[in-house]
DNA sequence: ACGAAGGTACGATGGCTGTCAAACTTTGAT
DNA sequence: ATCAAAGTTTGACAGCCATCGTACCTTCGT
């Protein structure tokens, strides 16, 4: 089936806090994070609104999901994109939520 | 007492997010913030422990100077280096307190 | 006045990485 | 079967940045 063509997903604990953020310094992949984060749902690879090539945007997202910051799983022929928010706050208290609320220019409400 | 050598120091309203967090994303320029957020006082240049020549720890204090992450000022010969914590806080919520805190729980991994 | 200490400024360099185009693969629809 | 859609892979390239050594500049102590 497609479970090889589902690619591999790093363990947080497995995660340095380097790698992500070396993940998160980039602002194509912040952006790609912050629609996650807004949007609450997950989106295909082809949905984002990047302004780059395809090829790069796979190296973005190869980027982040080897990071831990995303989950990726395919539906058909598309790739959809999960924001692993949970078990990233769990490694890193705050800093994801520090940064959506820094990006959004706006204090989040909880 | 030449205040001419006071480097200049941005209003944080004026240094974006992109900024600070290129200045965060380097392990030496990391290992500063920390030990200064862990003395809880302002510690001189040469006080570091810094796996770098001198130089190179000038580069490094210059571009958390210009990124608003501290504040230096002369004593004699020696220059001193403060987090501008506070201020860090202001513009960008948690995000210090999250990066200090990863890294108190993470060891260093050469 | 002189020397030492503490940092800064200046090139130069090497490695990393973000970028793209082109070719390929896999899946779904006709 | 065949074609289109969606991403990936590969290879190449350009630009940036962390690093260093050396020379230089201030300030303090003697």
């Amino acid at each position: 089936m497609d479970e090889g063509r589902t690619p591999p997903h790093p363990d947080l604990a497995q995660v340095g806090l380097q790698q992500v953020l070396e993940a998160l310094v980039d602002p194509v992949r912040r952006g790609i994070v912050t629609q996650l984060a807004t949007a609450g749902a997950d989106i295909r690879c082809g949905d984002f609104d990047l302004p780059v090539s395809k090829s790069t945007a796979t190296h973005h997202f190869k980027v982040l999901r080897e990071a831990g910051v995303i989950r990726q799983y395919y539906v058909g022929t598309s790739r959809m994109n999960a924001l692993r928010d949970t078990e990233l706050d769990g490694a890193f208290p705050g800093l994801l939520a520090a940064l959506v609320t820094a990006e959004a220019g706006a204090p989040a409400t909880t």
